[in-house]
DNA sequence: GTTTGGCACTCAACAGAAAAGAATGCCAGT
DNA sequence: ACTGGCATTCTTTTCTGTTGAGTGCCAAAC
C-alpha cells in the first residue's frame, strides 16, 4: 500500500504526527498551513491530506474534526521519519547512577522498569532474565526447625537465590555443612543443569557404597535444584499507574480494559519473548503487539544483552500518542546500560 | 455527640449503610420503606432520617437525592452495628495454601500483600518487617571482581540478605572464608547490633596487635552491617490497579489524587506505624487516616505479629464505600496466618 | 497542471429551556 | 405517634437551536 509517498505527503504526515503527538487534539488544515515551514495553503494540504486518507495513514474521527494518525500511519513515521532526540547529558548521568552495578540482579531489574516507566510515563514492563546458563558458585545449606533446610545459592557469579526445603528426616548443622562443602569443592563453577545431572547419576550408580556425607549432599542438592530450575520465566510491571495519570482524557473503560492486559500474563509475556531475539527497539503500535485491549496503544521494547547474549526483555507501554521521540531512546539506552550493568 | 441512638433510628441506619455500600446510590426514604422487615412508611422514615442527619451521620449530596453516611456515619457503623461474616472454608484454605510458611520472608509479605488486594479488589499495603531483634545466624563472603566483595547474611533463622560491596582492596577467596568462619564462630546468634558494637570495639581496643584474619573480618563485616543496618523502613503496595477497576464511577481527577498518596510514602508510613501497636483490625475512614486526598477513602490495617511481638502492618485501601463485613475478616485473618507463616 | 480562494455542507460541542423524576419537608388527619 | 398527600426543590434528561471548526469541491489564477 505504501507505494511512494509524496515528498510533501511525506512530510505533511510528520507534522501532523507532531502536533497530534503534542496537543492530543485532531489537527486540521489550518493549523498544519499555519505551520512557518510550509508555504502552502490550507486548500492543497487538504487535497494532501485527502490522499493520505485514502492510503490509511490518517482519519477523522468525525466530519467537523481534524485528521489524527491511524496505526499505519504511526507505523510509517516511526519507520521512516522518526529522529530521535539524544538524551540530556543530565540524563544519562542519573541512568548510570541508578544501575550501578553494585547491586543484586533483583534490584537491578527492579530500578531499570522503574527508571524508564518514571521517564516515559508510561507503564515499565521487564521480563526477568532467563537463567539459560547458570553456573553454580557457591552453595550452603543450614538447618531450620522441623526437617527444614534453608538452601543458599549463589548463581552466575552474582545472583543469590534461597530456598527452604521440606526434607524427608532431619540433618544435623555438621551434617549439612559437610554436605555443601563437598558441593562446593566439586560441583563449584559447572552449569547448575550438569550438577543436577551429576547428582543424579551418581545416586543411581553407587546407591549403597556412597558416602553419608555425599548421600547428604545428593539429597540436599536435588531438592533445591529441582525448585529453582522450573522456570523462572516471569516479568515485572511498574508505573501502571502512570497510565491513570497520563491518559486523562481517556475514559475509565477503556483504562480499565488496558489495565486488564496485565492480567494477562502470558499473552504479554509472548509478546516479549518474541522481542527477545530481536536486536534493538522494537515499537509495536495498536494491535500489531497481538494483545486484545490494546487498541490505541504502544509497545516499545528492548532486549538487553550480556556479552551478546540476550537475557530479557525491557519494554514500557503506554498510549500510542507518545513522543516516540524521547521514549525510544530512553528505553534503548536503559537496555544498554543495564546490560552493561549486570555483565559487570 | 452520638448521644444514644434511637434503636429504631440505629436499625435505619445500617439498613442504609448496607444499601448504599451495594448500589453506590444514595439511598431515598422510599427504597427504606420497601424493605420487607420494616413495616414503617417513608414518611415515618423521613422523620428519623432527618434526625440522623441533625446529628451528622448521614447527608444528601443534594435536595431531591436520597441521603449518603458521612464519615462518622460509616464510624458508628462499624463500631457498633457491623456483623462480620466468617470467613468461607475454601477462602480459608486458599489463604493457607497461599501463605505457606515454606518460604522466605519476603515472598510471604509479597504473597500475603497480593491475596488481601485481590480478594478484597482493593489496593494492599503492607510495611516490611522491621527487624528490630536481627540476630545473626550465618554470614558467608565470596569475592567478585574488582574488589568487590558479595556477603550473604541470614538473620532471624530464616531471611537472607545480599550485599556488594565495595572494599579498599582485594581480598582472597580464602581470606574471605577465613573472616566469615571467624565470624560465624564468634558472633552467631547474637544480636545484629551487638555483633556491630563489638566489632568497633575491637578495632579501636586492639589496633595493631590483631592478627590478619580477624582484621579482614572486621573490615569486611563492617561495611556489611553499615549497610544493611540502614533503616529497612518501606512498605509495599499491590494491586493499584483495582482501585482503578472497582471505582469505575469516580472520576479520574479524584483518582489520580489517590494514586498520588502512594507517592508522599513518609505520611503513609507513618499511618502504618502508628497501627503497629494496635492489637486487631483498624479502620480509618475518610480523613480519619490523616492522609490528604484520601476524602472519600478507608484504610483498614491489622498488625501481624510473631510470638505477641508486632513486627509490620498489613492492610487494605479503598473507597469508603466498601464491603466492611468481607474486608475486615480478610484483613483481619489473612495478618494471623502472615504472622503464623513467619514465626514457623 | 498545480495551487488557491470561495462557498456550501456536515457534524460535534455548547448552551439554554423545558420536561421528567426523585426525595424531601411539612401538615393535617387518623 | 404514624401516615398519606402535596407543594417544593433540585438533579437529570431531553430537546432544540446555535456556533464553529473542518472538509470537499469547484472554478479561477498562476
Amino acid at each position: 500500500m505504501p507505494e511512494h509517498l509524496d515528498e510533501r505527503a511525506a512530510l505533511l504526515l510528520k507534522k501532523l504526527v507532531y502536533s497530534y503527538i503534542a496537543d492530543g487534539q485532531p489537527v486540521g488544515s489550518k493549523k498544519l498551513a499555519d505551520d512557518a515551514d510550509l508555504n502552502i495553503s490550507s486548500a492543497t494540504i487538504r487535497n494532501v491530506m485527502s490522499g493520505l486518507e485514502k492510503k490509511g495513514l490518517i482519519l477523522s474521527p468525525h466530519t467537523s474534526a481534524g485528521r489524527i494518525p491511524t496505526e499505519q500511519g504511526y507505523r510509517l513515521f516511526v519507520d521512516t521519519m522518526l529522529e530521535t532526540e539524544p538524551l540530556s547529558k543530565s540524563l544519562l548521568k542519573r541512568l548510570k547512577q541508578e544501575l550501578d552495578p553494585d547491586q543484586n540482579t533483583d534490584a537491578l531489574i527492579n530500578h531499570a522498569s522503574q527508571i524508564v516507566s518514571e521517564l516515559t510515563h508510561m507503564a515499565g514492563i521487564i521480563s526477568v532474565p532467563r537463567t539459560s546458563h547458570a553456573t553454580l558458585r557457591h552453595i550452603e545449606f543450614l538447618p531450620l526447625s522441623d526437617q527444614r533446610v534453608l538452601a543458599i545459592m549463589v548463581i552466575n557469579e552474582r545472583e543469590v537465590q534461597n530456598r527452604v526445603l521440606h526434607m524427608q528426616r532431619t540433618y544435623s548443622p555438621t551434617e549439612l555443612h559437610e554436605a555443601s562443602n563437598f558441593l562446593n569443592q566439586h560441583f563449584s563453577g559447572m552449569d547448575i543443569f550438569e550438577v543436577r545431572e551429576n547428582l543424579i547419576k551418581g545416586m543411581q550408580e553407587t546407591r549403597k557404597d556412597i558416602d553419608s556425607i555425599m548421600q547428604t549432599a545428593i539429597e540436599v542438592a536435588d531438592a533445591t535444584f529441582s525448585e529453582s530450575l522450573q522456570s523462572r520465566e516471569d516479568y515485572l510491571v511498574q508505573g501502571e499507574t502512570n497510565l491513570v495519570k497520563y491518559g486523562a482524557t481517556t475514559d475509565t473503560a477503556q483504562l480499565t480494559q488496558l489495565l486488564g492486559v496485565f492480567d494477562h500474563k502470558r499473552e504479554l509475556l509472548g509478546l516479549l519473548d518474541r522481542c527477545i531475539q530481536a536486536e534493538g527497539v522494537k515499537v509495536f503500535i495498536g494491535n500489531e503487539a497481538g494483545l486484545k485491549g490494546l487498541g490505541d496503544c504502544s509497545v516499545i521494547t528492548a532486549p538487553y544483552t550480556v556479552k551478546g547474549e540476550p537475557l530479557g526483555v525491557l519494554g514500557v507501554i503506554g498510549p500510542a500518542r507518545i513522543n516516540y521521540n524521547k521514549v525510544i531512546p530512553v528505553v534503548d539506552i536503559t537496555a544498554k546500560l543495564l546490560g552493561a550493568a549486570l555483565s559487570d
